[in-house]
RNA sequence: UGGGGCGUCGCCAAGCGGUAAGGCACUGGACUCUGACUCCAGUAUUCGAAGGUUCGAAUCCUUCCGCCCUAGCCA
């Protein structure tokens, strides 16, 4: 398994764990644990805590677990549990025989929940889900008891015992943790521990009909798993005096929750809920699609679990709420790409140039390396012919100053083989398109043995016609516009919110491209894997719609493309 | 308005009383049969603000300001 810089990894939590082993409060064990709600697919903000909470065990010695937190039947699913399975070692980690779940601790948890009960510190509570509410206080006023606070702790016993067994319907009834109605935290304001949901688990079908809250569940389960440090997200920060308390009150195993900022980045969104709205509305193919921040959706996009693991190490763990610059994930790719994949000649959208003096029937075999940083990666044989297609970008008929590429009575090398000369353009009369490029070549300029010593400024990639093969290529770009920080006023907060994103989508997210054509060599390329395609970036085979007629191609970063700063600049 | 948390370069982030690491981005330049890669160089006298303690403060104290979380029988 990955043992990556991981070693070398600081952050608070690592320096709490030190501080720990001082002092030796585990008796220097480390043992951590990723704990999803199987009710959705991973996203890139869970390989954050993914990659923590295994590299955290890793760089300590220690173990991490899988756990799934199923205490909700209603929202939870065994499809969602198999896609997390996949992610999780897709990712690179392993739990060995450490996967677990909440409801694997459902009869504990009962037994921990009458134990409570018998210590007086939990009761059954028959007021409604309003009535709760409006006991609860507010943030400034303190709450009110509830009139079944005070039972005894038979009465407790035996309505719990009832709740089990199905006497109630849904809602009626609680099992309450008696804490502090006056607590200025609310989630000490007799929390709820136990509700009555009748629907069939994914896992103990329809065994139980009360389910235990996430307040009360996680506690235990780290309890009883012998976890040490619960690592989870900010948002439970005020949750955490409810986890110390439980663990007191029952007097078992007492691991100590840590907090640490979620991830958020740029262009991003990283809400199940949004996602799923994506999803659900159709504004994406489904949870993989290649634009989605999703684990599978990653993957299929092209990403490899290195460079994820490299970027969740280089955006380090803290506690202040922040937002990644995009452009992080993308460097994380292209150095992990530049470094194994090979290079190959692909036409996005060709144009054509017929070489003049070229002979018409010859076909040359020129000798193209595949990755000239690594000449390990060998070579392949690349056809040329008089009549090849050009990237039409690389060719202005009026250039702009800087621009080296083709232009009338200008010369570029054609990579892997001749320098080229435009001598005229062929246009459609009526409508000014440009229809084909005429060309002369220099046969002493072939790569590899060129004699003439031309020195030229630009080089450009092709592919012959009549070898070239047809190909879909995808091009992706961010799923949302710029971040607008526009302030949404006050009201409707949720509505605004809903659909100022819905608004803010990128309608070029995906750009299909019907026509592009790529070297013969692709056609037994394998799904999935990864080419930088010359002076244009990386792409892989699409593993989903490629097929024996359509090989799909899918952009995974592109390159980085100074000339278009340039061009930019140019225009400003 | 109660409680909790956070505020170090455009974006992340080290730093824990001894005089501001690193990465991304950006800007120059070198190299180049990928305007890629690589390589050099540059970029916070300043750490939300104001006071105070100290020979010395981003680090300690005080006050203030800003942002985030929190009133689910979700997690």
């Amino acid at each position: 398994m990955w043992q990556g810089g991981i070693l070398k990894m600081i952050n608070f939590i690592q320096n709490i764990i030190n501080e720990d082993k001082k002092t030796d409060k585990y008796e220097d064990r480390v043992h951590t644990r990723f704990p999803p709600e199987p009710n959705g697919y991973l996203h890139i903000g869970h390989a954050k805590s993914i990659c923590l909470n295994f590299g955290i065990a890793i760089a300590n010695g220690g173990l991490c677990n899988l756990r799934f937190d199923d205490t909700n039947p209603s929202k939870e699913d065994t499809e969602y549990v198999d896609s997390i399975k996949k992610d999780v070692k897709w990712l690179g980690f392993d739990w060995d025989d450490r996967l677990f779940y909440a409801s694997d601790y459902f009869e504990k948890m009962y037994d921990y929940a009458v134990q409570l009960i018998k210590k007086g510190k939990a009761y059954v509570c028959e007021l409604t889900p309003q009535e709760i509410r409006e006991h609860r206080g507010t943030l400034t006023q303190p709450g009110r008891e509830s009139p079944f606070r005070n039972r005894s702790i038979e009465e407790n016993l035996e309505l719990f015992e009832q709740m089990r067994v199905g006497t109630f319907p849904d809602g009626s009834r609680v099992l309450r943790a008696k804490i502090d109605m006056a607590s200025p935290n609310i989630n000490m304001r007799d929390p709820v521990l136990y509700r009555i949901i009748k629907a069939a688990h994914h896992r103990t079908g329809d065994k139980w009909c009360i389910y235990p809250m996430y307040d009360f569940a996680h506690p235990i389960s780290d309890s009883i798993e012998g976890i040490t440090h619960s690592i989870c997200t900010l948002e439970f920060e005020d949750h955490r005096p409810l986890y110390d308390w439980l663990l007191n009150c029952l007097e078992i195993f007492h691991p100590q929750q840590i907090e640490f900022a979620r991830l958020n980045i740029t262009n991003t969104l990283m809400s199940k809920r949004l996602l799923r709205q994506l999803v659900e509305e159709g504004h994406v193919q489904g949870w993989n699609d290649p634009r989605m921040p999703t684990i599978s959706g990653l993957r299929r996009r092209g990403y490899t679990p290195e460079a994820i693991r490299d970027f969740c190490e280089r955006i380090g763990v803290a506690k202040s709420n922040s937002v990644v610059d995009i452009s992080l994930l993308e460097h994380c790719i292209r150095e992990d790409l530049n470094a194994k994949a090979p290079r190959v000649m692909a036409v996005l959208r060709p144009i054509k140039v017929i070489i003049d003096n070229y002979p018409e029937d010859k076909v040359e075999w020129l000798e193209a390396e595949n990755n000239s940083q690594l000449p390990e990666m060998g070579t392949r044989q690349l056809p040329f012919s008089r009549e090849i297609y050009i990237e039409d970008e690389d060719f202005m008929e009026e250039p702009t100053k800087k621009y080296f590429r083709l232009s009338p009575g200008n010369e570029v090398r054609l990579k892997h083989a001749y320098i080229i000369k435009c001598e005229r353009v062929i246009k459609d009369e009526s409508t000014g398109k440009i229809l084909e490029i005429h060309c002369t070549y220099d046969p002493n300029t072939r790569s590899g043995d060129d004699t003439s010593g031309k020195k030229v400024k630009g080089t450009i990639h092709w592919l012959s016609v009549q070898h070239a093969m047809p190909a879909e290529v995808r091009l992706y770009d961010y799923l949302l516009l710029d971040d607008q920080d526009e302030e949404k006023e006050g009201e409707n907060e949720e509505r605004d919110e809903a659909d100022s994103f819905i608004a803010n989508l990128n309608p070029k997210s995906l750009v299909k491209l019907t026509n592009s054509v790529v070297e013969p060599s692709l056609a037994d390329g394998e799904k999935g894997s990864g080419y930088q395609f010359l002076r244009q970036g990386y792409f892989c085979v699409d593993i989903q719609d490629t097929s024996g007629e359509k090989i799909v191609f899918n952009r995974v970063v592109s390159l980085r493309d100074t000339w278009a700063k340039i061009e930019k600049a140019n225009k400003s």
